[in-house]
DNA sequence: ACGATCGGTACCCTGGGGGTATGGATCGAC
DNA sequence: GTCGATCCATACCCCCAGGGTACCGATCGT
């Protein structure tokens, strides 16, 4: 079976994403006649039609829709491939993402622990809202997640459970509760309102506004100032705090870091 | 950003697993020199050696190992992909797994209430031991699978419990048993031997001959002989039978399928 | 009916990927 | 130590796949 090339994946789904020959091939830097040849030949090898195509329209056939959908996902295990090879050559280090605000606790003291360990190697910190997208793309090679993200394609393993709060605007009339149960929460119109992906600075900015409340773990409150107020929630399941990393793949600074990371945690 | 072409990846993958460029190049129908240069030529595109080479020994460097990795999952999400493409295209049909012995229950009624359901496209059942796999390369649609099977890449649904029952030697001690405790079963040497991979009727016969001892769901009961015999297991979590396809992928008939089998497993 | 738009076809040409010949390094045999 | 075998790299050549230009033909708006 030939297989097609990766040059002709980037054209195809250009042109599935312009749905236009020409502006697909601008976009490409090169001229129409070569792309549509391309196209073609692609098809041939494919055995299978994916565009319909008149000199007015250009429309993707059904088979057409899967081949964009798996032409992305091939071309983004070739980037994150690509990426890790190029991670594990230069000098070793190790990236380790984690959402913002984590700073404070359990981050400082693995990174702390680690780098007083055996063979430590150069961490830099990666601060995002995406963790999993920084794992999947193998920009970073572990992240602090919570057990409520998505973890397709990751493995991980549990550190500490955080019993959950919720963040309080001051003036709020439950700010005063030593604990709320989700039933108060949820008569709450404040709590209805969507939460933004934003990293935590903003959003205890936002909060202390008014604009909306939110549930987390205890350990955002290391640093709340006093326009934001922590406030207990009953009856919910406790959050577990986990350590992620890309599924089939081996780093040995990486494996050290998760040792060390469950060490603190037990210990903490 | 230049990326890789598949072309390289072959040959990288080739050369890696021969740790030879002589035998590689045979492999791949070329002369070694070109295959020579096209790992060089890849090498300098990634900014990364990949193989440490003296006249008599290839070796893979660190990053060379992490690209295997990597150029393994890549071409296999480009055959997959190029697989489901066909399949989408030619005359609709769908390919379901199954493993060998699900045959009578659940299956069968599924099929039926299917065939009889809106829009049927023919369906193809695909017996095998290694549902996920079928699943993943493409192969496969849709899969009947256990709740404790690797689900990773895959979306499933529950469609219902099965209590669990253990398949002894007519002959055997326990066998007499209206009922078994997990300890009970533990106590047991067939029980601590690992069954093989293998299809219901071959495990049958294992069983039948004294060979080992498993604990199955209680569908698979419908034609165990009179040298077999099932007892239930009590205290144990019921396995869930689950119906499962490729996460991120689109089919109309197969959500059709799949929520005829959730409609026949509610009412079964 | 005519022009504008757009994809396909015909033709040319260049460069990269493949072939052959050979060099040079390493290791085993003696 | 010498010689030969092995094996990867280099030098050189060649061919065609893939890209460019020119043009055609179909379709749609006016």
């Amino acid at each position: 079976m030939d297989r097609p090339e990766v040059r002709d994946l980037v054209y195809f789904v250009a042109v599935a994403e312009h749905r236009h020959f020409g502006r697909a091939a601008e976009e490409l830097g090169m001229a129409q006649p070569p792309l549509s040849r391309a196209i073609s030949r692609l098809e041939r090898r494919l055995g299978v039609r994916l565009f319909d195509r008149t000199s007015r329209r250009v429309d993707l056939t059904p088979a057409g829709e899967v081949f964009l959908r798996e032409s992305g996902k091939i071309l983004t295990a070739l980037d994150s491939g690509v990426r890790r090879t190029q991670q594990a050559a230069r000098p070793r280090r190790l990236v380790l993402a984690a959402p913002a605000g984590t700073g404070v606790g359990l981050l400082a003291e693995t990174l702390d622990a680690y780098r007083r360990g055996p063979d430590p190697v150069p961490v830099e910190v990666l601060f995002t809202t995406d963790m999993g997208a920084a794992l999947r793309s193998g920009t970073a090679d572990a992240a602090f997640m919570c057990s409520t993200d998505e973890f397709d394609g990751l493995d991980a393993v549990d550190l500490l459970d955080e019993t959950p709060v919720a963040l309080l605007p001051a003036g709020h009339p439950l700010a005063a509760r030593d604990g709320l149960t989700v039933e108060e929460l949820e008569g709450d119109e404040l709590f209805r309102a969507q939460p933004p992906p934003v990293g935590l600075d903003e959003l205890l900015d936002r909060i202390a506004l008014g604009e909306f409340v939110v549930v987390l773990g205890a350990s955002a409150t290391g640093r709340l100032g006093s326009s934001v107020v922590a406030v207990p929630v009953l009856g919910v399941p406790s959050n577990q705090i986990v350590l992620a990393w890309p599924r089939a793949t081996r780093s040995a600074p990486r494996d050290q870091l998760v040792r060390t990371a469950v060490a603190v945690a037990s210990q903490g």
